[in-house]
DNA sequence: TTGAAACCTGAACCATCTTTCAAGTTTTAT
DNA sequence: ATAAAACTTGAAAGATGGTTCAGGTTTCAA
């Protein structure tokens, strides 16, 4: 439960073992993004991976370990979807565009992430922080080559980035995660959050 | 659990009664918001308020119960303090400062209120889906009365509401409930969102 | 004053998992 | 081939904490 116990990583020795960790790692994902931390349970997990209930304490060491496992993975994928999406972009502007666009098409793909996120402000508050701090500031160093590049505004900084990366967050969830039929396409989502990004709602 | 059940509103008759329910309710939001609800147990929150364990079922069917009770009041709370905040305001972009400006202060003084709304996506999801989709409405209905008004541009809608709403709520996140030393007042966040809702980040 | 309804009490019940463990199987290295 | 290490197994231990209940006390209305 702390952040302070040693937390030894367990990592598997042979390939049968670097599989079976994995096969838990992936049926945990569903796990707790189909019914939450506290509804899931370990023998549900091993279930779905098909091992053995003992199993499971040979790979990690408690509920919690696996969550935070999940977490740290999941924050990771979500970075590289956005990192991917920007691809070559250069233009400011195009680049919060397609980081957003990107973000929204990742989401609606694997909608388990909010949830898992979401619940590691309680189960792991440490790693949920993380995660947000960590990409505020990748969204404010990007706003600062937008201003060094001309594209933007002086005075953009960490307000600015929690900002953006709000509004990001909450198109998610309205969009990809809780999509409801005739809603605009992400890249309609993208180009409207772009064009407020831009001008705001000024005339 | 499901939100089928019946689940009759078990109303104090006597002044008696009505005292202990509003213990039972103080009490469990002290301990949800510190500790979460599942860790959350319901023989402290008797404790806290000072009633005997089993006097809990004579107001709230389960704990679930009176989660869901809680998330009500608090949605409404946060309403309320955005609404009072508002004021006497009339100019758009005036109500939308003011409105970050009063949800700051409220986060800042009633912190368990992120936790409880945050899990009630797990614990009582229509709830939470509820409670943004109503302040997703209400910012709408400004930027539309912004737009009446010749203060805002056109084609402001539900995608522009939820972007500024994931704004405020976000920033309320760092800087009222993480707010760390040094961190700019509540006035000169709102201040700042506020510019970039006006302007965007374009030079 | 008095009976009924409302309310209070806390020990015990019980269902639900997490975690452990001792014994068996597979893999790896020599 | 052989032994050690890695891995697997599932029954059972253990802990937790929500919920019930039977009996007592307070409040209310007539």
């Amino acid at each position: 439960m702390s952040s302070e116990t040693a937390e030894k990583p367990k990592i598997p020795r042979t390939d049968r073992g670097r599989r079976t960790q994995r096969k838990l790692l992936d049926a945990a994902a569903k796990e707790f993004g189909e019914r939450g931390f506290h509804e899931a349970s370990i023998s549900s997990i091993t279930r779905r991976a098909g091992v053995a209930l003992g199993s499971f304490y040979t790979y990690f060491d408690s509920k919690d370990a696996i969550f935070r496992a999940l977490v740290v993975d999941m924050s990771e994928a979500v970075k590289t979807a956005a990192r991917d999406a920007i691809g070559t972009e250069t233009a400011p502007l195009a680049v919060e565009r397609a980081a957003l666009e990107g973000f929204l098409r990742f989401a609606a793909e694997h909608k388990e992430i909010y949830r898992i996120i979401d619940e590691a402000e309680f189960v792991d508050p440490a790693s949920y922080r993380n995660h947000y701090e960590t990409i505020a500031e990748r969204i404010a160093d990007r706003l600062a080559q937008g201003r060094a590049a001309g594209a933007m505004r002086p005075g953009l900084g960490e307000i600015e980035a929690w900002a953006l990366m709000g509004m990001n967050v909450f198109l998610g969830l309205r969009y990809a995660i809780w999509a409801r039929d005739g809603d605009p396409d992400a890249a309609k989502i993208a180009s409207a959050a772009n064009a407020l990004l831009a001008k705001g709602v000024g005339k």
